[in-house]
DNA sequence: CTAGTCTCTCTAGTAACTAGAGGTTCAAGA
DNA sequence: TCTTGAACCTCTAGTTACTAGAGAGACTAG
């Protein structure tokens, strides 16, 4: 049985952090102690690791939520599981193509610094400008 | 003069939004009528499509309260601001560099769906195994 | 003058944590 | 066995940028 922050230092998640899991419903400990101290066995260790897994390729709470809750299921098909996996997978191309335009404007808007007082530096202008964006957002 | 619904249509910006800038300090309305509605300026207008663009390229309100304070002073050097589009456009680069990488472990796990059940899905073995990921997150 | 839309303030909820207060428990050394 | 210091407990509140809703008052067109 592992203590809350032995599972801290193995997984990388902040204590605090567990323990708000806890309060989400995607993990428990097993076990307190007479103390009333969270005891974890190593299935929940593994679970935590798969959590962080999840947040860290951005996947949200409720949909790892889904994921475990599928997992608990094994004999069903796994299209639900892809599904998330694809639909998160659009969201993330879709953010990646907002960011690269985004991109763009900021380095037309720095690039055009003259290095001279606010009254006419192009970064403010640019920001007030709408009419100088070469491509909507 | 413009009414708060007036200025909600010309910039795009919601209603509640609006009231929620005046709250963080970025934009007050110059005027109120006797029943204490807002009424705003041409100058308000400009400034509320100023926070908007701002908004729009992913800028933090106070990032964007730190711009209008620097407008504020014209005769200073422009440097801050160029500092804060320049810092802004740094962590979009990182950002982006990012969500290509999760990207990538994305299309990896899905494309490795084979369309079975739960109990050999891809999907959610490729989320427990951290040892599968082609590249660290 | 009235109906219907707009606006007002205030509170609370969202996502995923983080920080802090004030108190208790555990583990290791003397 | 006792003590001490780190780790743990619960609870509340703060973060960001809004959004939703309640209940009441204001404005405007016909």
């Amino acid at each position: 049985m592992f203590s809350i922050g032995e599972l801290s230092k193995r997984t990388g998640v902040k204590v605090p952090t567990i323990r708000y899991y806890e309060q989400m419903g995607i993990l428990s400990a097993s076990d307190r102690t007479d103390g009333n101290q969270r005891r974890y066995s190593r299935d929940e260790l593994e679970r935590l690791a798969f959590i962080k897994h999840g947040r860290d390729l951005g996947l949200s709470i409720s949909s790892i939520r889904d994921l475990i809750r599928l997992n608990a299921h094994p004999d069903e098909p796994c299209a639900d599981a892809d599904r998330i996996a694809r639909a998160h997978l659009g969201a993330v191309k879709t953010r990646i193509e907002r960011l690269k335009r985004l991109e763009t404007e900021l380095e037309r808007i720095v690039s055009a610094c003259n290095g001279g007082s606010i009254a006419d530096c192009n970064v403010i202008k640019s920001l007030s400008d709408h009419t100088l964006c070469s491509n909507e957002h």
